[in-house]
DNA sequence: AGGCAGATCTTCT
DNA sequence: GAAGATCTGCCTA
């Protein structure tokens, strides 16, 4: 299996977005190589996305990473107390990434039930939802604009699995008007580990 | 099966 | 000072 070189982030957001679904997600970390395939994806494309944190080329400390070239990790904290890892997509000065919002995890199950730390001993408990997969690896700030392209603790291998997708509305952005209904969000028909419906 | 409160803190106005 | 690309456990039915 390949890892992808940069001219495969270096495209729109929603085209990534869609390349995106089927890939694995690699996490070293702690001595252990967590593989996950990619579940769901959501597209966020600045400068016209209301949705996007970098919408109207709003460039400050914390959306600074998208506004660098595709192949980077974009990182942030989502109301006080989870994270929330994003790909860059796109050239220099594009503002664009792709939300990873479910990943199915491979392999390493143990390790990613103790770093949930929940109740629930469900498999898809696990890493169904962009806070939880973030909880699930160990990825956190440190990781903003981390080098996906040339890094080893964080980087995405090719998948020539087939499948269908699914188009549907990105989740929890009613503040974004005409965007909010956009078709931006896509998942792996049929795939237990969707965060919603 | 679905609704709700609470946790918790960075970011930008 | 308010809002936010969320999640969990508890409650009711």
């Amino acid at each position: 299996m390949v890892k992808f070189d940069k001219a495969f982030y270096m495209r729109d957001g929603i085209t990534l977005a869609k390349d995106l679904l089927g890939k694995l997600l690699v996490r070293e970390v702690n001595g252990k190589r967590i593989v996950c395939r990619i579940i769901e994806t959501e597209g966020y494309i600045g400068p016209e996305d209301k949705a996007c944190h970098a919408y109207n080329n709003r460039r400050t400390n914390r959306t600074e990473v998208m506004f660098w070239e595709g192949g980077h990790a974009y990182v942030y904290l989502i109301y006080g107390m989870y994270n929330c890892l994003n790909i860059v997509a796109n050239k220099n000065n594009k503002p664009e990434a792709v939300l990873i919002r479910a990943v199915e995890p491979l392999n390493e199950f143990e390790f990613l039930m103790k770093n949930r730390n929940i109740k629930s001993n469900k498999l898809k408990d696990l890493t169904n939802g962009p806070g939880k997969l973030c909880k699930a690896l160990n990825i956190t700030k440190e990781l903003n604009g981390y080098d996906l392209v040339n890094g080893n603790e964080l980087y995405i291998l090719d998948c020539k699995k087939k499948f269908e997708i699914i188009k549907a509305k990105r989740i929890n952005i009613d503040y974004a008007e005409e965007y909010k209904d956009k078709l931006w969000r896509f998942y792996i028909k049929n795939n237990p580990f969707i965060s919603k419906k």
